[in-house]
DNA sequence: ATACAGTGATCAGACTTTCTTACCGGCCAT
DNA sequence: ATGGCCGGTAAGAAAGTCTGATCACTGTAT
C-alpha cells in the first residue's frame, strides 16, 4: 500500500539540491553519478512523481521543493536514532538499575561507583538497598539488572558471580569483657545477651548454631541494632563489612571457631541479557574485584 | 559510519512483539518466518547487540525494550510522511497558487472554484489579481502555479492554453446617442469623447486604431473608469467580461466592424512542472472550458 | 563555427541484499 | 516416544543496487 521511503535516496536527494548537481552529489555521497540518478529515479517511481525538473540541470519540482524539507526531517530523524542506539551500544551513554545490601551499598559502592562514571562519564546508574532477599526479588523480576548481595539460595533462573568472602565476627561495646580478645571461639559467647540480627542465620548450620537459641531479641534494623549495642544491652554477630565503624564505642572482634563466611557477589538474570550500560557496569565490577580480591 | 535503519526489519521487530512470535509476525507482515528472522538478525548485527534472547522464545533483550519505542516512533514518522506525499500525488490533499486578470476573477472564477473544490474537497486555492502583465510576472516567477489571463507577448518559458475569445464592444451610459444600437461599427464612434483604458491596446493594429488618437483620457483603475462613464463624461471599450454589468446605467454594444477580440486562456510555466494540486487545476479549468467553449 | 568541458540519462554486467523453499534441532504436551 | 509448535539454517531464485562505459544535450571558449 504505502510506498517504503528508504534512506539513502532520500539523502541522495538532499545531497543533489545541496551539492548543486548529480555528479557534485555523487562526490559526496562516495557513489557513482549513475547510482544517484538511479536512485532518484526509483524514487520518482514509486512517488509517481518527478522531484527533478527533467531538463537538463538539476532543479526541484514544485513537489520536489515540498518534499525536500520533510525528507530532511525524516533522515534527521533517522540519523539522531541511529546515533542514540550506537552510542547505547558502545555504552557511551545509557542508564543501569542496581540494588545491594546495604553493607555493600555503604561500605563498597561509593568507591566503586565514582571510579565507575570516571570511566564512563555519561552512564547513569540508580542504586537502592535492601536486604538480600529484596534484592534477589528486584533482579529476578528485572525491576533491577544487577544486584550486589549474597546468594542465599540457589535460583536457575539467577547468575551468581562470587566477588568477596566476608567474615563474621562478634560486636559488642568497648567495656565488654570480651572487648579486648583479638579473636573468639563460639564457647566464649554462651551466656552473653544475644541479640539476632538479619545476618544471623549465616550461623545456621555452622558450629555456632546452639547460640541462635539463646539469643534474646531478634533485631532487622540496623539503627536499632545499634543502638541497643551502643547501649550495651548485649552482643551481636555481623559480618565485616556490616559492622557500623563509624560507632566509636563498637568493637569487632572476629570469630574465628567456627570461622563463618558469608559469599558477597553480583547476582544478575540468567536467562536474560543485560543492557550495554549494564554490561559495562558488569564487567567493570568483574574486573575491579579480579584485582583487588 | 552510522548503520543505516530500515524500516522492514524495524517493522518486524514490531510485528514479533506484538504478534508475539516470529511465525506470527511472518504471517502478519506476509512473509515467510525465514525472512522476518533473518530480517531481524541483519538488523541486530548492524546495531551489533542483540534484539531478541537467544534461548527459544521471542523475549526482548533489555537494549530491545529500549530500542521497541523507539522503533516504534521512527516508522510512525515514515508512515506519516509516506501517506502525506502519497495524498498529495494523487491530488487528495495539497495547494494551489493563481492569479487572474481581475475580469475573470470576478466573472468566472467564482463559479469555477466552486465546482473545483466541489470534486476536489481537500484542495486549498488561493487566488490574487492583477493585470495580465502582473500576472504575467507572478507566473514567470514561479509565486503562483497557474494564471488565467491574455497573453500579450510570446514568453518562451511560458505555456499559453487559450481558452475563450473575449470580444470587444463599446460602453455607454443608457442616455447615451448610441445606447439603443444593436452593433456598432468603427466609424460610428468617431467624434466620441473616448475613454482609453487598460484594454484599449486591443485595438491597436486593427482597423478601430485610429480612435485610440483621439481617445480625451486614459484612466486605468476600473473603479474609475465606470464613475466616468456612469456620470456620462465620456464612452470607452471593454471585453464583454470586463464590462461591469452590476451598473444598471451602463450598456454594452458590440463592435462588429472591426471585430476585436481578446484571448482569454491558462498561463503556466512551461519549463517547470506543476504540483500535483495545480495539476488537478489545469486540468479541471482546461476540461471545463472544452465543455462549454 | 567548431571543439570542448560540463550536465544528466542509459545500459549491461557484477555484486549485494532479500526472499522463498525445504530441512534441522529443541521444547512441551499428550 | 511422538506430534505439534517454536525459531534457526542452507541453497537457490529474485530483486535491488552499484559501477564503468557511453550517449545526448548545453553552454562556452577558441
Amino acid at each position: 500500500m504505502l510506498p517504503e521511503l528508504k534512506i539513502q535516496p532520500l539523502r541522495c536527494v538532499l545531497a543533489i539540491v545541496d551539492a548543486g548537481g548529480f555528479h557534485a552529489a555523487a562526490r559526496q555521497l562516495h557513489r557513482t553519478q549513475p547510482a544517484v540518478s538511479m536512485a532518484v529515479r526509483e524514487l520518482e517511481q514509486r512517488l509517481g512523481e518527478p522531484l527533478f525538473e527533467k531538463g537538463g540541470k538539476s532543479v526541484l519540482t514544485p513537489f520536489g521543493a515540498y518534499c525536500l524539507p520533510r525528507f530532511r526531517e525524516l533522515i534527521t530523524q533517522h540519523d539522531r536514532l541511529s546515533r542514540e542506539l550506537v552510542a547505547q551500544v558502545q555504552q557511551q551513554v545509557g542508564h543501569v538499575d542496581m540494588a545491594a545490601v546495604p553493607s555493600v551499598a555503604s561500605r563498597v559502592m561509593p568507591r566503586l561507583l565514582n571510579d565507575f562514571i570516571q570511566r564512563h562519564p555519561a552512564l547513569r546508574v540508580s542504586l537502592q538497598d535492601g536486604n538480600a532477599d529484596f534484592v534477589r526479588q528486584l533482579v529476578a523480576g528485572g525491576e533491577v539488572e544487577l544486584g550486589l548481595t549474597s546468594l542465599w539460595q540457589k535460583d536457575d533462573d539467577l547468575d551468581f558471580t562470587p566477588l568477596m568472602r566476608d567474615a563474621v565476627g562478634v560486636v559488642c561495646r568497648d567495656d565488654h569483657p570480651l572487648a579486648g580478645q583479638e579473636a573468639l571461639g563460639w564457647e566464649a559467647l554462651q551466656g552473653q545477651v544475644l541479640i539476632r540480627n538479619g545476618t544471623s542465620r549465616l550461623l545456621e548450620g555452622s558450629d555456632a548454631e546452639p547460640l541462635l537459641a539463646e539469643s534474646a531479641f531478634d533485631i532487622s534494623n540496623m539503627i536499632s541494632l545499634t543502638a541497643m549495642l551502643v547501649s550495651g544491652i548485649g552482643i551481636t554477630t555481623l559480618p565485616r563489612l556490616a559492622f557500623p565503624e563509624e560507632y566509636e564505642r563498637l568493637r569487632f572482634i572476629p570469630l574465628v571457631d567456627p570461622r563463618v563466611e558469608r559469599e558477597l557477589g553480583l547476582l544478575r538474570p540468567g536467562r536474560r541479557s543485560l543492557s550495554p550500560a549494564a554490561q559495562a557496569m558488569e564487567a567493570f565490577i568483574i574486573e575491579a574485584f579480579g584485582e583487588t580480591g
